[in-house]
DNA sequence: TATGATAATGGACACTATGTTCGGAATTTT
DNA sequence: AAAATTCCGAACATAGTGTCCATTATCATA
């Protein structure tokens, strides 16, 4: 059989994706250059080109593999324990407790605030706004105002990106009923068996 | 009185916002040089820098006097109609008609996916393992599945992001009672006095 | 293990952009 | 009208990009 990759395109590739994420650890990915990244690989400029295109195809080609990984392993999960039956936050304990584990992991790639300049601005300008108009009353402390604010802010920026990717004929009046109903009432209502 | 702004300087700042909002709404922000600005604001590029240290810089600054307007306006606001009493979610329906009428705008700023990849691909995959687990039973069609799913995601992202940034000393399973609740029972129980 | 195929190397090159400096010109302030 | 400030534009040093190519190293396989 002929049809496995040369094991030196194999070794370049693990090389550079090793790579990208120490550097990323280090630097955060916005301050990486190509050159930086063939040096910590110890891989040749040129070579770096004949198998990407930059470093955001790097990173893209990396995700691209953990998606495919994750995809096997779910499907795995899946076939031999029973499905949680109708929890649609199922995945929400583990991602938590991984993330934990990871935690260094996932603040670089989440925490990577540097390229979006002008969304983080309009969460600083929406949370004041919404901080100010949340009622004092929130219910003891059960849940931290600051959480309660970013979530608010989230929704709103989700709320506003599928309506103009996916259905931009709505009315705006329309995408607020969907969005009140969602952030005042979460999915409980929209769930068939009442839990709890 | 001698606390003015020079009208040179003054003009030159204003030359450059215009120049920079023209150009984000036809290219976007990532694609843009301080080249590319300087010229369509037809300034002298050692100008540019005796401003602002670079485009972000001159991006940011925009926000700040943006942020100083809308809190002028509203706190005149506040003082004129009375606060609309224990609604959360007060600002909602003006935010959403003002972004239907100044749609290009929000998009380029919102929609810069160009930045931040890593989330990106972060939210393609959670976006796949939420879409996989969610339940076939999603009462009607009051809620399209699409929105759904990006409004967990959404959630969960910024859950985590709190979690690492103000308060790392929490434990996962402590974080994600908080996440399940707000995601499913919504804002509502936070409040006092129960609506409709 | 010989050999043909494929990949890696490293240096050269053209290009684009960055950020700084400075003297002279233009405009504003007083 | 003089003094102060800002703008201009060109020059410069620096850094990174992306491509090309001749040479060398490694691999697949018969």
């Amino acid at each position: 059989m002929a049809r496995e990759i040369d094991r030196r395109a194999a070794r370049t590739r693990k090389a550079l994706h090793q790579a990208l994420m120490t550097l990323m650890l280090r630097k955060g990915y916005e301050a990486l250059s190509v050159q930086d990244i063939v040096d910590e690989a110890d891989i040749g400029r040129s070579t770096f080109y004949a198998h990407y295109t930059g470093k955001e195809d790097l990173l893209r080609s990396g995700f691209q593999m953990l998606r495919e990984e994750l995809k096997e392993a779910q499907s795995a999960v899946r076939a031999a324990a029973g499905t949680s039956h109708d929890d649609p936050l199922g995945f929400s304990t583990a991602m938590f407790e991984h993330a934990a584990r990871y935690a260094d992991h996932y603040r670089t790639m989440i925490g990577a605030r540097d390229g979006a300049v002008a969304e983080n601005e309009i969460r600083l300008i929406l949370s004041e706004m919404v901080r100010r108009e949340m009622p004092r009353t929130l219910h003891g402390d059960r849940m931290p105002r600051d959480f309660v604010v970013q979530f608010i802010v989230g929704a709103f920026l989700t709320t506003l990106n599928w309506w103009f990717e996916r259905k931009p004929g709505l009315l705006p009046s329309e995408v607020d009923v969907m969005f009140r109903s969602l952030v005042l009432d979460g999915l409980s209502p929209l769930v068939d068996d009442r839990h709890r």
